[in-house]
DNA sequence: GTCCAATTTGTACAACTGTACAAATTGGAG
DNA sequence: CTCCAATTTGTACAGTTGTACAAATTGGAC
């Protein structure tokens, strides 16, 4: 009757600790969301952490080859400010966007890395650690050649900003609906890509001139 | 013997949730913490989501009651620019910094905050609604004069991405240290208030200009 | 000193946690 | 059909959780 059981517990795995985090859902909570029994998952992962373990690779590894691919194509662009569009675009958009074939969404899964970097869980730490993104560092390098001058302080500042502002664009989308007083839409994934990659372009860009200097303190 | 039990559990309570969420810190920990027993706890506050909500309260109140005095100064400021920066300031800086006596800085329960906001939890998501900032649309508005001509959706998501990036900026400042290769340090505060007020600032000067387009999808 | 309300402690409770493991069930190979 | 390994279930376990409440302790008013 059951289809792929190991398949289904780890699709809602993700769902459940993207919506509550690691610590809040038990293991029953997604044996029930899979209409299966809590061994099952010890049986198939062994423990809880292994099971997150699991998941997080599953989805970190195509992502950043996503990531990559697009960094390639992104390179190729001669012009220095539209090349600088398209590097930012190759690192976001494969966060919103599904990389795998059946998975419900990247945005999903970058939803639960968002809250578990948050919650600063030991097992979650430690799997973020040993699955640490060196993607960045190339995207670093391919952003500090759009905009010459720049401090190395500068550009990561600003892509530790992107990554923060990425985050919380999935963690509470309502609050953009509710100061807009609901003219403008939160969840609306395509906007929100288009406005992280715009905002963020011109917060790079700026570090072009150097030049300008802090009020006080 | 004991000072003042009822302010050393407030403090101790924002400490360990500031580090590892709502969920993971029991009532025992946080008594543990104060060297005190669990039942203080309840005498003093009733239920957890009681003590989160005084925690909540007795910091956000006069955080924003600084912002708006900050608000007040900078839109004394006449020259667009200027006072644009001065905006952002006003936001940011009593973020981090100390707003109350005898705390351990406004860092820590921003910190707080932006662990509460990824969790989800229910007690925290309600009380967080009850305690809606009135105050940030107060700032959308003073930033919306500083841009002419912005959208509202450009001015609320920009709003959003620096909530963002003062969030992920407390919640994982090692990963700066890291991208960096421990040339730049993630925990420098100042350094961290300076560079969020340099990057918003250019990515809302960036909304006078709305002209740019997206370049696909 | 006495007294009494405020505070602090200790303990008990039911509910839930991750994990372990024996028993039952399944489904394809022979 | 038989057989057997893979899978799924059911249950038990020790530990932890938030909360409730009686008992002990404190400390100032008189």
């Amino acid at each position: 009757m059951r289809q792929n059981l190991r398949e289904a517990l780890l699709r809602n795995a993700v769902t459940l600790f993207s919506r509550s985090g690691y610590n809040a859902v038990s293991l029953r909570d997604i044996a029930k969301a899979s209409g299966a029994n809590v061994g099952s998952l010890t049986y198939h992962f062994g423990s809880k952490a292994k099971l997150l373990r699991e998941v997080y690779e599953r989805h970190t590894v195509p992502m950043n080859a996503r990531r990559r691919e697009l960094l390639g194509e992104a390179l190729r662009i001669s012009d220095a400010d539209q090349r600088l569009m398209a590097i930012l675009r190759a690192y976001v958009v494969p966060a919103f966007v599904s990389s795998s074939e059946g998975d419900g969404g990247g945005a999903e899964f970058t939803r639960m890395r968002a809250v578990l970097s948050a919650e600063g869980n030991p097992d979650a730490q430690a799997i973020i650690a040993d699955a640490f993104d060196e993607t960045s560092r190339a995207f670093i390098k391919a952003l500090a050649d759009c905009v010459p001058g720049a401090s190395l302080s500068g550009l990561v500042w600003r892509s530790q900003f992107l990554l923060g502002s990425l985050y919380y664009a999935l963690i509470n989308p309502d609050r953009v609906t509710r100061l807009s007083g609901g003219a403008v839409d939160g969840n609306d994934r395509e906007a929100a890509v288009n406005q992280i990659v715009e905002a963020s372009y011109a917060s790079f860009r700026n570090l072009r001139v150097e030049a300008r200097q802090y009020a006080a303190t």
